[in-house]
DNA sequence: TTTCTATTGAGAATTATTATCCTTTACACA
DNA sequence: TGTGTAAAGGATAATAATTCTCAATAGAAA
């Protein structure tokens, strides 16, 4: 069974994407940091690989990848948002309040049924998003301040 | 029983923080409006009544808000954040992607469990945050082409 | 190879939000 | 009812993230 940036790669060459060492670069980073990189960490894994890749590159990346549904954006209320292209499938996510860390929640029974809402509100739902807001072990442990969500 | 907003100016006012017109204003133009608009529009409003008050400010009332705890930001991925100052009890959004519609869920048993998460990852909860994203019934309707989340 | 056009890189432009800094004013108290 | 003082406001500059622009490059189909 293929990773899931072998999956993507081929999914978007079928699709008529072209593939070039940047764009494969910018989708391995994505698909294999389970982290929820930003777009800077990213471009910065990249460069080491690819020093004349552009920032923007990246972007347009995301931008493309958003289009496909193939990535996941988690936008908190300060600075850049966070992605995770490496699972697709819905999850929680914790979210730490003092350093922003943000780690997957495996076994989650995700919230209320979507057709529930669906028909009592007339929505046609196609994603859902569950963030826990918190802190996490360490800034527990330092003390941390915490700026609300 | 007062108004969420009365109990609001009231809790501000306790806690050593002063009243002008302005701050009233903004601080009434949030708690009663449930539309989850952006700082812009309750911008606007507010200078129906005060054509002098500063986008500055109500950008500070904002931040004095979040740090009290008596509003929920909704930063989406594009655009400005959307804020709830009327309702603070945790509730679910559906939110169109078609036409940025943030509408309540009023009685959805949110999510699973925060202590059985605290316990198992070993964060300290202290709010969540719980989206549904899809097409309004009137972008339905419209055949709106929709931007994923 | 040649051709065609999607993609790239560099930097400008845009947008939302925050910071600055001087003025105004709420309000505790005389 | 005045006064002092620090909080709050207004105007605008600064910052930060993201998007746009456009000429140059290079996948990939023929
Ligand atoms: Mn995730
Ligand atoms: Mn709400
Ligand atoms: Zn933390
Ligand atoms: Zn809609």
């Amino acid at each position: 069974m293929d990773s899931r940036f072998t999956q993507l790669i081929n999914k978007l060459r079928e699709q008529g994407h072209r593939m070039t060492p940047q764009r494969a670069a910018i989708l391995k980073a994505f698909t294999e940091n389970p982290s929820h990189p930003t777009v800077e960490q990213v471009y910065e894994q990249v460069r080491r690989e690819f020093p004349m890749t552009s920032l923007a590159t990246v972007y347009k990346t995301v931008a493309m990848l958003k289009e496909q549904g193939e990535i996941i954006e988690i936008s908190l209320g300060a600075g850049s948002s966070r992605y995770d292209a490496a699972r697709l499938e819905p999850h929680a996510h914790l979210i730490c309040t003092g350093c922003s860390r943000i780690v997957d929640v495996d076994d989650s029974q995700l919230a209320v049924a979507p057709e529930y809402l669906a028909e009592k509100y007339g929505f046609n739902l196609h994603s859902q998003r569950v963030d826990y807001y918190g802190l996490c072990p360490s800034c527990q442990a330092a003390g941390q301040s915490q700026n609300q969500p």
